[in-house]
DNA sequence: CCTGAATATCGTGATAATCATATATAACTA
DNA sequence: TAGTTATATATGATTATCACGATATTCAGG
């Protein structure tokens, strides 16, 4: 007898790592776990164009993960719950035993902490 | 000046998190957690077409997140590491806190949560 | 070797994500 | 109010993902 029952929940759960199933949006919450920056800041420390960084913030935002600050004109973003860090934290450490297959990602891991 | 390095690093992240971005991985790598299945049992316990279990298996085998152990003409399947238990206990831990916004999603999660 | 059971892969059409360009809003400032 | 800066959204082209059905592969028994 099949659990027909598909689970809305895992639904939620999915878009959730959706979320952070990009790139760019890994590199934002990384810096934006440091400390709140404006999206100026980020466009800079990412080396993207505006609307790219807009457009990333927004699927964040949507997913409630981060939250923006009207400063005037400008605004800050910051994320929601410090448990993210935690997150990544437990998925670097995952990735470090054994997802760490190919060489290049071996170089580009052991130059990150170094870095850190 | 802007830091044009997209960092392969992050790339690879993202891979992973896209290996969790389904909602039938994620109740694959639940039951899995709780001890391994062979896709015969996942099949019956999702309710899912065999080509699709095969498929979100496959998925998951080449981000080395699960590991298959062949029995004769049957494959059980197993989680890698089991810190990822860990990692979806923070992603629940993330989604209580901040991330439950519409009715029927908190609805599920308390159904859930009264399930464990 | 042939068959049947368990699992894997392939091909395809539908849907969604992504990037880039252009345009829009909003708040300051002169 | 006009101009300017910061941010957001709309849109179209490209590519990736998905579910599904059909076909392959692998292995054990006879």
């Amino acid at each position: 007898m099949a659990e027909s029952h598909p689970g809305q929940l895992q639904v939620f759960k999915a878009e959730f790592f959706k979320a952070l199933a990009h790139p760019l949006r890994i590199r934002i919450l990384e810096l934006l776990l440091e400390d709140e920056q404006s999206v100026q800041e980020l466009q800079r420390s990412l080396g993207a164009e505006q609307p790219i960084v807009s457009q990333q913030l927004a699927i964040l935002r949507a997913k409630n993960i981060v939250e923006p600050r009207k400063h005037g004109t400008t605004v800050r973003y910051a994320v929601r719950d410090r448990a993210l860090g935690e997150l990544l934290s437990v998925a670097r450490k995952i990735f470090n035993n054994h997802l760490a297959g190919t060489q290049t990602m071996l170089r580009e891991l052991a130059r990150e902490s170094r870095r850190r």
